[in-house]
DNA sequence: CTTATGCGGACGAATTCCTTCCGCTTGTGT
DNA sequence: ACACAAGCGGAAGGAATTCGTCCGCATAAG
């Protein structure tokens, strides 16, 4: 648990520099862009880059890892807010759609996920957001800002599914585009539901397979 | 324009295993897949493929178009049959997943966008689709079944997201989740929205750019 | 000023994938 | 049945990518 703070200042500013492109980058193209593309958009060489994280599998585990600490931190900001958290925290989903990306690549890329299943921290971190985000949908069923008949897993999965496919569209209408649809699948979580959904109502844990 | 049906019998019977093949390689592992794993799906060696489809390219207009004109075919069905056409055709969406994988490999994806692109039948095919579905849209938002601040262009964009990004979930329950969220996101165009949408309603077009 | 830590990027190895080629098989017409 | 053309499979050459290391130079720290 010590923390080696034993890195040189430029070692440490680099190290943020290379996770940050790290982020993006898997954002745009995938967790299996060459490492090169990384260390380009990171403004250092390769070099660097392998000093720091032994191999592919390293840096994705510490991407995924910051990338689910920073929602967990956002999610339980919103849990904080009380009553109207729920629609603060899918708001704030505008604001850093990368972090969703990520998490996509996490939770839907099956060359990924292997890897980031291996970290036992990162595991503990996914499954703590999953629980303050099952508290957070359970809060706003309660007071009928959120539909009742949806699971925590369905409403997470709608909403990946939407936030994370926009990656490809990303032209010039894209933010434009990003807003309307997911504006559109948020309604869809509106309580008042015209026809009964089919099946049962989906838990976090049903996200998780990918065995 | 000539149909050169000078093909053998078992090589037209190959030819139309490689599309299938094809269709549902591609629609599982992207466009970019091997070769030759599209012949082992297929049930051919991969100089059977060669032989039929001078190189990649060749291949993947070929599917594109294919699955185009089924699309298209199904969208006419539709209109056809009048007003409840709208909902017969999404209906049927369940029904035929593939084709909306590849349509995602057409229209989201980078790489296989400027091969089909460069094919002017389906480049007509395609634009004839997108008049059948504006028609369709218009019809039902004419008999109040579906909201009237969404364009053709909002609808396209959230079915195929939430139809696409399918993909990777195929897990036991991979149905299941399936048939929920896109019945959820389906919810969300039935009229009488909460609250306004932003931005203006897209167009058809506003899908195609990826220039 | 000294030194250890860090940096960049060229490079050899390994992997993946494309495409061709050729000997064998199988439809097809007589 | 027969002969021939058309088709088939898959091994293999070759090109392109990507990995991860290594070493001479730079620079933060004291």
């Amino acid at each position: 648990m010590v923390e080696p703070q034993a890195l040189r200042a430029d070692a440490r500013r680099n190290r943020d520099l290379i996770i940050a492109a790290a982020k993006a980058v898997f954002a745009e193209r995938g967790a299996d862009v060459p490492m090169e593309e990384v260390a380009r958009r990171a403004g250092v060489g390769v070099g660097t880059l392998y000093r720091r994280f032994p191999d592919r599998d390293a840096l994705v585990r510490e991407v995924a890892g910051d990338s689910f600490a920073v929602l967990l931190a956002r999610a339980r900001e919103a849990e904080a807010e009380g009553g109207r958290g729920w629609e603060s925290f899918l708001g704030c989903l505008k604001d850093m759609p990368e972090l969703w990306f990520t998490l996509r690549l996490t939770l839907f890329s099956p060359d990924a996920w292997p890897i980031v299943r291996d970290d036992a921290s990162v595991r503990v971190t996914a499954r703590e957001l999953r629980l303050v985000i099952d508290g957070l949908v359970r809060v706003a069923q309660a007071e009928g800002t959120l539909r009742s008949d949806v699971g925590t897993g369905d409403v997470l999965m709608l909403v990946a599914l939407v936030v994370t496919g926009m990656r490809a569209s990303s032209g010039a209408l894209g933010a434009v585009v990003h807003e309307r649809v997911l504006a559109l699948a948020l309604d869809a979580l509106r309580p008042g539901s015209a026809a009964p959904l089919p099946g049962r109502p989906l838990t976090p844990d049903d996200l998780e397979p990918r065995v």
